[in-house]
Parts: C-alpha cells; sequence; structure tokens
DNA sequence: GAGAGCAAGTGATTTAGTCACTTTGTGACT
DNA sequence: AGTCACAAAGTGACTAAATCACTTGCTCTC
C-alpha cells in the first residue's frame, strides 16, 4: 500500500529544493512556470498543479503578469487552515478555550524571557490610535507570543488568530471594549516588563476569559 | 489594493461548499473532476488546480483510479505544514520548547475536565505492546489533548506532533526510552485520572524536559 | 524631463486528446 | 454453484499547443 514514491508531489518538493538552494526568502521572484516546467521537462499544467498546492499553504504567491514569489509563511511548522469551516458560536468558544489555555503559559514565560519588549509596547500602544485598521488589536497577542522567545509559539498563536481574523474584528467593532483591551494588555506588558510571570499569567487569563464572556453573551449574526 | 475578487480561489470554495452542502466527511467520495468541469463550465486542468490546493491542506485526497475523497483535516482550524522545512537541531528544540509551554497545561486542564480517559488509557499500554508501529508513542500525547476537551487543542498537539513525525520516530528508536517513557506516561495518566492538576501538570512538565534534554545531548545525524 | 504608448514576459485558461490505474461486473472454467 | 480471469467503464495523471489578460519596463514622442 502506497508504494508509489508520489505523484507530482515530487515536484513540490524539488521546487522548494531550487528556493532553498538559492537561499530565497519570502517576497524573492521564483523561475516563471514556462521555465520550471522546461527544466523539468513537463507541461505548464502540470507544474501549475504543483504551485498550487505551494501557494495552498502559503510557499509561493502569484501575481499575475509579474511572476511567482516566495510566500510568507514558507518557513512555518503550523498554519491556520485556509479552507476553514464556517463559523459558529461554539467554534469561537473553542478557540477561546484553547487561547486561555496556551497564552497565559506564554505570558509567563514572555516575563522571564530577555527578549526585546519593544515591539510588545509598539503593540500596545498602537491599539488605540489604529492608523492600519483595527487588526492591530490582535497584533498584541502575537507580538506576546513573540516576547516568550520561541518562534514556533509565535507561530501557533498567529494562526489561531489568523483563522477567524474577520470574525474576532467584528466581534471587536461590536462590543468596543477598545479601552478595556487597551488597559488589559497595558497591565499585561508591564507585568511582563516588570518579569513578574505569575502576574503575567493571571492577567492574561483574565482578559481571555473578559473576552470569553463578552462572545458567550453575544447572540450570533450571520456569516458574511 | 486586490480589489480582484479573486481568481480560482472561487473554485476551492465551490467545492468546499458542495461538500459542506452535501454534509460529506472524510473518506465520502466527491464529484469527479471531469462532472465538476462540467459543472463550473471550466475545463478539467482548472478544475485540478483547485482540487490540488484543497489537496495541499488535506481537505481532499485522490486516489489514482478511483476518485476523489474528502480529506481527513478538512474540519481543521490549524494544521501543520505540509512543505516544511529542513529538520535542524534548532528546530526540534523549538519545538520542544513549545510543546513544554503547551502541554502541561493542556495536563491540567484534561485532570478537571469530565472526558472519557478509555482512549488515553488505551493509548499508554499500546505504546509498550506496538502493533501499529513507534507511532503509537505519540498518540498518547494527542490522547492528552483530547482529554482536555478542546477539539482545537488536540488539533494543535497533533499538528505540533505531525511537523516532526519521522523525526521524532527516529529520535525515539535511537534512545530507547519507551520503558521510562512508559513509566512517565501512566503517571501522567494517573494523575490526570485522580483529578490531580498540579501533579498532572509537574509530571508532564518533567516529562517533556527528559525528552529536550535527550535531544540536547544528541549530535544530529543529517537527514534522509 | 515627463508622459503616452507599445512590446515582451508572465500568469490564467482553454481545447483536445492520450495514458495509467481501479473498480466492477460478466463470463468461462472448474 | 463457486471461483477466477478478463474486459469494460470510469477515473485520475499528464501532454500538447494555443489564446487571453495582466504587469512591467522600455522607448519614443512631445
Amino acid at each position: 500500500m502506497d508504494v508509489t514514491p508520489s505523484l507530482s508531489d515530487r515536484l513540490t518538493e524539488a521546487i522548494l529544493g531550487i528556493i532553498r538552494d538559492a537561499d530565497l526568502g519570502p517576497g524573492d521572484a521564483i523561475p516563471s512556470a514556462r521555465e520550471l516546467a522546461k527544466r523539468f521537462e513537463i507541461t505548464t499544467p502540470t507544474i501549475r498543479e504543483a504551485l498550487r498546492k505551494l501557494e495552498a499553504t502559503g510557499a509561493v504567491e502569484f501575481r499575475h503578469g509579474s511572476g511567482t514569489y516566495v510566500g510568507p509563511t514558507i518557513n512555518n511548522v503550523v498554519l491556520a487552515n485556509p479552507h476553514r469551516p464556517p463559523i459558529t458560536k461554539e467554534s469561537v468558544l473553542q478557540l477561546i478555550g484553547a487561547r486561555l489555555l496556551i497564552e497565559p503559559a506564554v505570558a509567563a514565560q514572555a516575563a522571564i524571557a530577555t527578549q526585546s519588549l519593544d515591539k510588545l509596547e509598539a503593540a500596545v500602544t498602537n491599539a488605540l490610535t489604529p492608523p492600519g485598521g483595527p487588526a492591530f488589536a490582535l497584533n498584541f497577542h502575537v507580538e506576546l507570543a513573540a516576547a516568550s522567545g520561541n518562534p514556533v509559539v509565535e507561530e501557533l498563536i498567529g494562526s489561531l488568530l489568523k483563522v477567524r481574523l474577520r470574525e474576532q474584528q467584528q466581534i471587536r467593532q461590536l462590543y468596543d471594549n477598545r479601552n478595556r483591551d487597551y488597559e488589559e494588555h497595558r497591565a499585561i506588558f508591564e507585568a511582563v516588563q516588570a518579569g513578574d510571570a505569575a502576574a503575567a499569567e493571571q492577567l492574561t487569563r483574565d482578559h481571555l476569559d473578559h473576552i470569553r464572556v463578552a462572545v458567550e453573551a453575544a447572540e450570533f449574526l450571520e456569516l458574511p
């Protein structure tokens, strides 16, 4: 069973090999589909299928008329499912439940890590005066994970937040907690800065619990 | 910017719509590529690109000569990157670091949850007498996450373990900790069963720390 | 020098087929 | 009657040769 080495999956691996051999990072251009087809001695539709697979995981990006480029998540070990099922109140609560389990420990770790906190502080203050939209509010949690010093944890939190990005923003717009969020974020930041792991952990737990309560109280709208 | 609704991404959404409207689950067959092409009034290569994207995220599966079927991870919110970068000692340690941050809290949650522990106990005992290979040893951690009652957490741990499945197995085979693992797993299980959250948390932390030390002591081989 | 416009390169998609694999059912043989 | 071999139908895998649409950069003009 499955003695088949693979189908055109070998192509995706080969393309990834090219990207890594050339030491390309996100944003860099990769050879055109036509050239890849020539190089592997196959036809364009076949190479396109391989590229589509890579596109689905964010390893490459297409830009019509311009070229194909290395995607932002090529080095991720875990990623948000781009083909996510439709949202329900239950799924949102499960998501918050997962964060409630993880993020307090992350905050505690950030408090005892020696990472730079500049970007975390920026995320706190930027949330109040949003120059780039409401997505900034979520940024705090990703930066908090980044401050833990473990890039995998950062990916994990980032993925969890990305899954429901639009919905999270919608929730935040409905119940304008911007000020309360700001206060709570700042309190967490200060605990982290002071190296008080226990306080950071508890404050994060409280913060997420407030969000959970808000979601639980909400009667859900339909999905757009 | 990006006023373009999308390209043939609409196809992937449409296919997912068909799957959900027909209430299909993993293993169920979906219409053939030719029929989908006819239904959407496009050609087969185009529909194949869309299906490939879905294949990359585990939403569908191809079986040559048989058909296309719904994949196992279609309802996941987060998934392991199938195009993972090559392994390094550092990346393995980062992975363990992430688990060290998350799993103790998961174990504590499992101890106070009211979930059934049958499968968890089975995972403990099966690890010693492996009927299905060494993958069973990792199963314990997934079942532990399942026992927490939060499916998102289960997905998360499952994804983290899947990323380095082969490598993890390799590590385990090299340093045959099977007996020590069994003892530690059993201790964690018993703490969970007894509802002792603090003990479950600490035992899990110790267990993962033992693995971390073992990996840190290992001088790494090349990748196959 | 600045702008309009053309041309080359690229992805997006079509059309029309061939090959390889799996499944299933039918028929012949035992 | 049961079983096995084989053919047929359906499916995915892939090829081949185009055409359309978009981006970019260059050149030519004013």
